[in-house]
DNA sequence: AATCTGCTCAACCGCTCGTTA
DNA sequence: ATAACGAGCGGTTGAGCAGAT
């Protein structure tokens, strides 16, 4: 047995508010407030509506100071920034802009701001303007915790966890990610499991759904972890840091199965084989291969790279 | 001009959480 | 301790619109 309806649902009317509504709520609130009772709102104000629609018109709406129309660029830049670190928690996001309410940056987020981020030049999602992964990890992008978001919403058949597992080495910082091919998988299952459940998926990654991912990738989802490598070559085709971005391709396919970005870093270059030696030792023996490392120099700027293997 | 397609966004739905009795 | 309730939240829907065919 489900829970009781809030209010006699044939009683009430439904659908788009007409300006007579509008200016019914609009006077009673000004009037008496809310009460800080939605429910018994509407009777007192005349109104055939549930509270519930009362409060979502007033607060979306109504209410003063909201602001409509075009989103700015600082806008997006906060609503990214936030979302990168707290996912889809909206009305936080809408408590840092002024006049914006969850709801405008919900429907903002979901009909343009993501496209924009999923720009990203692959087979399945054709560019309409250059988008980079260095793009999107610019400046506040840059958190563990906007990394893993990221590249599991640009790439949805992967789920990325970093387990806090970031470490310095000389002057560049590192951040490590497992990621686990959701095609092969229910979205809500790990791909692999170690005794100290370091590979269990992140949070983030679980709300991407099956047949979004089918949507997004148009029937062509990799069924191994080759095809899921030769995916990711050509759908990362711009995963980069910095002016990597601009060399083009993932071009040197190495015979351990790394795949290698064009990094400029020296340092980067040397530091290699000790990351992998951390990463492995760091990950328990898990065997989960499948694996993004990050890392970022530090002027956390222009040197920045990701290894796929 | 008619039809189709994709997009936007207001509104709804169902759930969780906090409060109260 | 717990049941009932309302507020608030995030996900989803669908009417209306604009542009493409």
């Amino acid at each position: 047995m489900g829970r009781a309806p809030c209010c006699d649902k044939a009683n009430v009317k439904r659908g788009p508010w007409s300006p007579e509504e509008d200016s019914k709520l609009k006077e009673f609130i000004d009037k008496y407030g809310t009460g800080g009772n939605w429910i018994a709102l509407p009777q007192k104000a005349g109104l055939k509506r549930c509270g519930k629609s009362c409060r979502l018109r007033w607060l979306n709406y109504l209410r003063p100071n909201i602001k409509h129309g075009d989103f700015s660029d600082e806008e997006d830049r906060v609503i990214c920034s936030l979302y990168a670190s707290i996912g889809s928690r909206w009305s936080i996001i809408a408590a840092q802009l002024p006049g914006r309410t969850d709801n405008d940056i919900k429907n903002y987020w979901n009909t343009k701001l993501k496209k924009k981020l999923m720009c990203l030049k692959s087979p399945f999602f054709p560019p309409t303007q250059p988008q980079t992964f260095s793009n999107l990890f610019r400046d506040s992008y840059y958190t563990t915790t906007g990394l893993e978001h990221m590249i599991s919403s640009a790439q949805p058949n992967l789920m990325c966890t970093s387990n806090n597992m970031n470490f310095q080495l000389g002057t560049n910082q590192y951040s490590y990610f497992q990621c686990q091919d959701q095609s092969l998988m229910n979205p809500m299952q790990p791909s692999c499991s170690s005794s100290d459940g370091s590979c269990n998926p992140m949070s983030y990654g679980k709300d991407i759904k099956q047949e979004e991912m089918g949507s997004c990738l148009q029937g062509q989802i990799p069924t191994t972890f080759e095809e899921t490598q030769k995916f990711t070559l050509d759908y990362g085709n711009n995963i980069g840091g910095g002016n990597d971005h601009q060399l083009g391709t993932w071009a040197d396919q190495r015979p351990n199965g790394i795949f290698k970005n064009n990094f400029r870093s020296s340092q980067f270059q040397s530091d290699i084989e000790e990351v992998k030696e951390l990463i492995s030792s760091s990950s328990n023996g898990s065997g989960c291969n499948n694996s993004f490392f990050f890392y970022n120099d530090e002027n956390n700027t222009n040197e920045r790279g990701m290894y796929y293997y």
